[in-house]
DNA sequence: AACACCGCCTGAGCGC
DNA sequence: TGCGCTCAGGCGGTGT
């Protein structure tokens, strides 16, 4: 499931890609992935929207969204169109040169023609994911704006205030993107496990000194992520069709049942927050001071 | 207003 | 071998 650090992986991998290359045209193979406010006639528009015609000039990340800017190159960023891509749970975008022996996959619901003879495709068999188009690359900003910070770059501060507004447990207030965003089920299990806290725990009373704990276990567990390509469990692939390999330093995520890593102790499982949640009741426990980075560093 | 919960969607994995 | 069931889950919408 991509989540902030395989977003950040296809962005990366996308963009020697992709950048000051044109659009020739777009294949709309499945329109309902597509949300356009505009007007559309018969159902041609849509190109337009979906930056048919335009150069590609940057690629930006929020969170999980992941936005391409395009439009002439003499045009300030603001002006430009732009698509917000959500990869959901089973989303990927991948740019290849086409070959002989290429089959179009059912799932491929939108492929972008671009000028060097590339396609960028778009493909999502649980269709959880989609595209949003934007007139304006402002109009992107307004919509991240209704988040939380990127994980990535995420204050101590602010992420304090935000917790400290909830009466929801960590494990729910962490998953909320408005919160912080950029964290799923996978790295929000990773994270609690890290530092030691319960996933229960309420979030308005994690201490400040904690939260900011917290927030520089996210960063750094989001950075080794990134740096080791991301987790690929089912279907994730990065922009060169690529899998990552930090599910294999996944500490509890999938791990039910399994031996904790620090004591040894079968870990727990249980939906919290509506999520699976798998944890270690004695390393991750109520009371006393959370071991921020316990367990981290050796494996098995 | 805050929060819980449903429904979307398909493939993998399982038991029989 | 193959069928049908359950589960997975991000996120927007609806209900409490």
């Amino acid at each position: 499931m991509p989540e902030l650090p395989e977003v950040e992986r296809v962005r990366l991998t996308l963009l020697p890609r992709l950048i000051g290359r044109r659009v020739m045209s777009v294949q709309v193979r499945r329109e309902e992935v597509v949300t356009h406010d505009g007007p559309r006639v018969a159902g041609r528009s849509l190109q337009p929207a979906l930056l048919q015609g335009l150069i590609i000039t940057s690629l930006h990340r929020h969170g999980k969204q992941l936005a391409i800017a395009a439009g002439e190159s003499s045009q300030a960023l603001d002006d430009q169109r732009a698509l917000v891509v959500h990869l959901g749970m089973t989303g990927s975008l991948i740019s290849a040169q086409p070959r002989n022996d290429d089959a179009i996959d059912k799932h491929d619901h939108l492929i972008w023609l671009l000028d060097d003879g590339s396609r960028l495709t778009f493909n999502d068999p649980r269709r959880f994911g989609g595209v949003w188009t934007f007139n304006s690359f402002a109009e992107v900003r307004q919509r991240w704006a209704a988040l939380g910070e990127d994980a990535l770059a995420a204050s101590a501060p602010t992420l304090n205030s935000k917790l400290k507004r909830t009466r929801r447990n960590l494990k729910a207030a962490l998953l909320d993107q408005s919160v912080i965003a950029g964290l799923g089920n996978i790295y929000v299990d990773e994270l609690l496990f890290r530092c030691g806290l319960h996933p229960k725990r309420r979030a308005d009373r994690i201490d400040a000194a904690v939260v900011a704990c917290l927030c520089d276990e996210i960063k750094s567990l989001l950075a080794e992520a990134i740096a080791r390509g991301g987790s690929t469990l089912r279907n994730y692939v990065d922009g060169d069709g690529h899998g990552g390999a930090f599910q294999e330093r996944h500490q509890v995520y999938g791990r039910a049942g399994l031996p904790c890593l620090r004591c040894g102790q079968p870990l727990a499982t249980a939906a919290i927050g509506g999520r699976t949640t798998v944890y270690c009741k004695r390393c991750q426990c109520y009371r006393g001071e959370p071991r921020a980075r316990a367990a981290t560093g050796k494996q098995q």
